[in-house]
DNA sequence: GGAAAAATTTACCCTATGGTAAAAAAGGAT
DNA sequence: ATCCTTTTTTACCATAGGGTAAATTTTTCC
């Protein structure tokens, strides 16, 4: 689940994949369709090169519980899994017709190895998405479910055309009917 | 707010230091001092080696909320502001008397263009963080209040030792009061 | 364009946690 | 030891958001 808008481009994927001598594999998923699945190792850093990805873990009720949203330009991976040895607990599932670019584990050891502007730009990527999470921390614990909604819907017009409203309330941790409440107040 | 547990030590800085051929600046802080202050430019990676740290930030209310505890051997610094240009809003308080080793950003780069496992070693220590950040959102997201109070007790309890009950309490993401009840509770 | 399914809203009552304020306990300094 | 300060607990009432269930609206698809 790691993301950035800024630092990596498809257009320097493939030059770094030709500076290396080889292709990264690509992968499509079908709207709805959840190409990763909890409990499942995964093997690769993922980058969106069409479409909108939503990543969610089951609470112990069952219930699905969005974790993060990937848009296009963005990358996504299981941490948990991709870095260390963990059992995955996430979900990887298409918003709508997706694109996706795998760079593998071998694939980004040699690209921070042997390409300095990909390694700083994967370093970059990491503090972006340390800095991110930092913030939902303190929004969490200082702002009002209304607030850090008036925000996602600022900051992230985008999710509310390609999610359901129960991905974007268990995003900002409260219930879908409060998420309704909060909007019907809204608008009056 | 970067830490690590097991990927770098005091030896490990010594070792590199002396093959780059400089000294790292070290610093000391009495118990109780604020000894970077929000608004103050962070100008380092400070790696912890004796001594217990808290990173705050003040709420709109002016309430100051914990962000991250930082025990011995741990690394912390101001992503905000250490890695971008944006305003540093934390605070690092000494709650008892500690010794820290400071790293500069031209120190940091010059290790993980230099040393290959110094930039391996930073670059888990910013995977690792990353993942704790996302185990927090979601713990905030499905546990209790009690639950997550029982899981800091067990997973850290160097915390309760060092620290004091309002700075857990804003931790957690509560009221001291709330916190009060729920030790209260689990007593009897 | 109508039936079935899915998504969203509404209603009702409930509970965990918040806010204010004061009391009690613990810690420090002389 | 005692006074003063800080920390922690307790009490009281207020409220944001949860849980269950049903009604309504929107979407899908034949």
């Amino acid at each position: 689940m790691f993301q950035s808008d800024q630092f990596i481009s498809k257009e320097h994927l493939q030059k770094w994949s030709e500076k290396l001598g080889f292709e990264f594999k690509t992968q499509s998923a079908k709207k709805g369709e959840v190409f990763l699945k909890h409990k499942q190792r995964c093997h690769y850093f993922y980058y969106v090169s069409k479409g909108f990805i939503r990543l969610y873990y089951l609470d112990l009720d069952g219930q699905e519980m969005t974790h993060w949203f990937s848009a296009e330009k963005m990358m996504i991976t299981s941490p948990f899994s991709f870095f260390k040895e963990e059992t995955n607990i996430l979900n990887f599932q298409a918003l709508e017709d997706t694109e996706l670019i795998l760079i593998s584990k071998d694939q980004l050891n040699l690209l921070s190895d042997q390409i300095d502007q990909a390694n700083k730009a994967f370093q970059s990527l990491f503090v972006e998405f340390a800095m991110r999470l930092s913030r939902r921390i303190m929004s969490i614990h200082t702002e009002s479910a209304e607030y850090r909604y008036l925000k996602l819907l600022e900051e992230h017009p985008l999710i509310f055309q390609k999610a359901k409203l129960a991905h974007i309330s268990s995003y900002l941790g409260i219930t879908q009917q409060s998420l309704s409440r909060i909007r019907k107040k809204l608008v009056h």
